[in-house]
DNA sequence: TTGCTAATGATTATCATTATCAATAGTAAA
DNA sequence: TTTACTATTGATAATGATAATCATTAGCAA
């Protein structure tokens, strides 16, 4: 049994909420993809396995997935909400490049740290904050693909 | 004349694009605010100057407004875009309350630097970002008004 | 088994924003 | 000034992601 499927039903038995076979499909579907996935798109996926699923039943888990620590929501800016994995995943941010989309993972431990600083400034406790980056990636600036 | 405004006509000139009233009220209305404020709002503050103005008119020039480089988009994540000076109002990032919504305006050079910096380790030449740090305000904590 | 109640799936509703389109009105040339 | 051209407007419908509703189904503990 995987550490994710542990995490889940103990969460579920904590918070009095029944376990489904379209929980454990959700769950399953959305630990097998490595990027991030919107709703829809694991609707899309799911549907296969089970027609019978209802889309709204998909958002309503994602959002449980993420309350039970084992997705986290990221947000593009461009209207959709995504999600990608939050267990064994540690945070870190998105470099995004404007010309073809192309997404990188970063983690700068100086930012965060500087991040905190900045808060306490003002008399805030960080408890957590939204950086994204947005360029152009090397291959795009040579076929200026971008603007 | 103020150079905002004069700003906004050689915008329009150079763009072809025509000198309404309609415009010049929203721009007005818009230069008054310091607030950040969404479409909706200053809608409803446009209303009553001009009663017959239509919401679609204070949507399609708010974005025209942005292209002219007199105002910014600000995406705080809640689904609504809110507008903000761009004119005289040098690039900041935003600390908000998650308790009380509080907002500060903020901006660290270092971190600025840094961000570049990151970006170029993955052969990026950074033309933005967008950073929001959440967290709970002095207040806030003492009145425990937060999670 | 039963009984209680959470969960599901179909459907409708929301809500911000955009698209459509006929009517109106800048603007520059005649 | 008129005219002619075309951008702009305002009303309204459409979009698209997500949330709410609700009757039906189905965990699960006794
Ligand atoms: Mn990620
Ligand atoms: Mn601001
Ligand atoms: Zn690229
Ligand atoms: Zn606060």
């Amino acid at each position: 049994m995987k550490a994710e499927q542990d995490i889940f039903h103990k969460f579920l038995a904590q918070k009095d909420l029944r376990d489904t076979p379209q929980r454990e499909l959700i769950l399953d579907v959305f630990l097998k993809r490595e990027e991030h996935v919107s709703a829809e798109q694991l609707y899309d996926i799911i549907k296969k396995r089970d027609p019978s699923i209802g889309q709204a039943t998909v958002y309503r888990n994602l959002k449980l997935l993420s309350e039970a620590g084992l997705a986290r929501e990221v947000d593009f800016g461009d209207g959709v909400t995504r999600y990608e994995h939050n267990y064994n995943h540690p945070h870190h941010d998105h470099l995004v490049c404007r010309g073809c989309g192309k997404m990188v993972e970063v983690v700068d431990s100086v930012i965060e740290e500087l991040q905190k600083r900045v808060a306490e400034q003002y008399g805030f406790v960080l408890t957590d904050h939204a950086l994204y980056l947005y360029g152009n990636c090397a291959e795009c600036r040579k076929g200026h693909r971008s603007g």
